[in-house]
DNA sequence: CAAAATCCTTGACGTAGATCAAAGATACGC
DNA sequence: GCGTATCTTTGATCTACGTCAAGGATTTTG
């Protein structure tokens, strides 16, 4: 349920396995336990729904493998997505009992899921977890405010790098990254998706992927892979902000 | 720090001229107390920058009167707004030292400010009010993702028909509203501060204002007074989303 | 009350990205 | 191996919105 740089530090949750960024970081083994008593698998593939907007939704839930993604639509059908979430990223609001996008697995989807009363209750009585929450929930807003900045103000060049880097930049902690800007990585989106996430169609989304390519600024290996040579181009592309970024 | 229905019901914090929404909702008495000791009062002119982003910010607040708006920029000087701060609402997060956006007051503004040391503590000892600021903050994160919609999919006509929409709706809990679906109300913002909101140039604003007044949607009473003659009208300008919005 | 800011409107024109259309890749089933 | 479905690329054209420019309205300042 976000987007930013995720350590990946959290110890990991019991048996689970991914380390719940969402729930655990700060987690007693007593709390673990609690979590492990509630918590279910459910897998999904490609394309499959896993709620629709409006829905009940009675679980909160944390990506172990795959992607999906929230959307929004209008009555004519222009969508938009409004998150991507990644392995360890969080799903669900306590005390919502419907959600408010749709989310579909765009990949093999395998997420560890909390019925939502239970969370409640045991969030109820642990405050870390809480507070743990209110900081992802931050995050996330952290970062659908930057998403505003790339929809409202980048051309369709910078948007396409500016995703490019993000999803960089979640790999690069787990994935292999030269001590030069050099890095690799497989885009779990199609064309169409990438669109919908700009604010873009999918052929222009195809067409400024060309032109980076064209330009030196990425490799491409098949449709997917993407090879960046330089990350420090790319982010030049990516027009990103300034303000510095806020200090740690 | 957010954008929706404001119900405006919380009970008043101690002599505060405003209902806290943020912190206040279920405060004891005890508690407000601790607030009010903590509490001040900063104002602000029309323009003038409450903080830049990136500089350290060691107070949490909440607007009393006037507007002020959250902006990020690009090095090029793009703008984009990214949150609108009306009265009640709330920026500021604990935990975090620095300020993300730039916040500026768009008009007079007075803001009820918390030290964020103490409001912290406050905060670790007593739970529900972290509770209460995980809720603005989902609150406020949906807000943020029907203005991704907006900036990523919707017309110059739609997006103003639907800024002037949940201006209005804010409003409506206060101002005036007929039977009828018509109703009245300032915009705070100049024609360059809605461009930024909603990611076009001050003049395709002007341009579609202009548009809505020769069609009947709105009529204009000067620059800033707009009358909405007939509030489904405008929600058809606006293009609203689909999916029904999420039943309570 | 003039001069100078601001803020807003409107026009003429250019362009980034949308739309429409066709065809190449790649994978999958039989 | 061939047909079908899905995804992607590329081209030709269109258009919504941006850019540049000029001129009102309204407020502020001296």
């Amino acid at each position: 349920m976000s987007l930013h740089e995720v350590p990946n530090i959290a110890p990991r949750c019991g048996d689970c396995p991914i380390r719940h960024r969402a729930v655990c970081a700060r987690c007693e083994t007593d709390e673990l336990a609690q979590l492990d008593a509630i918590k279910y698998y459910r897998s999904f593939e490609p394309g499959q729904t896993v709620v629709w907007a409006g829905d009940r939704m009675d679980f909160v839930a944390s990506v172990v493998t795959g992607v999906a993604t929230l959307t929004q639509t209008l009555e004519d059908g222009r969508t938009q997505m409004v998150g991507l979430l990644l392995p360890s990223d969080f799903v669900g609001r306590p005390g919502r009992p419907n959600a408010p996008y749709n989310v579909t697995a765009t990949t093999d989807l395998l997420m560890c899921c909390f019925r939502k009363k239970p969370f409640e209750d045991l969030m109820g009585r642990t405050p870390h977890i809480a507070q743990r929450l209110l900081e992802m929930t931050l995050d996330e807003l952290d970062a659908a405010r930057e998403w505003m900045l790339l929809l409202g103000r980048k051309t369709a060049r910078e948007k396409i790098a500016s995703l490019l880097a993000i999803v960089a930049r979640r790999d690069a902690s787990l994935n292999l990254r030269t001590p030069s800007g050099r890095m690799a990585f497989d885009l779990a989106l199609t064309r169409e998706a990438m669109a919908d996430y700009l604010g873009l169609t999918l052929e222009t989304v195809s067409r400024q992927m060309s032109a980076l390519r064209r330009d030196g600024v990425i490799e491409l290996e098949g449709k997917r892979h993407v090879i960046v040579p330089d990350y420090d181009l790319l982010l030049d592309e990516a027009g990103d902000d300034a303000d510095g970024g806020y200090l740690p």
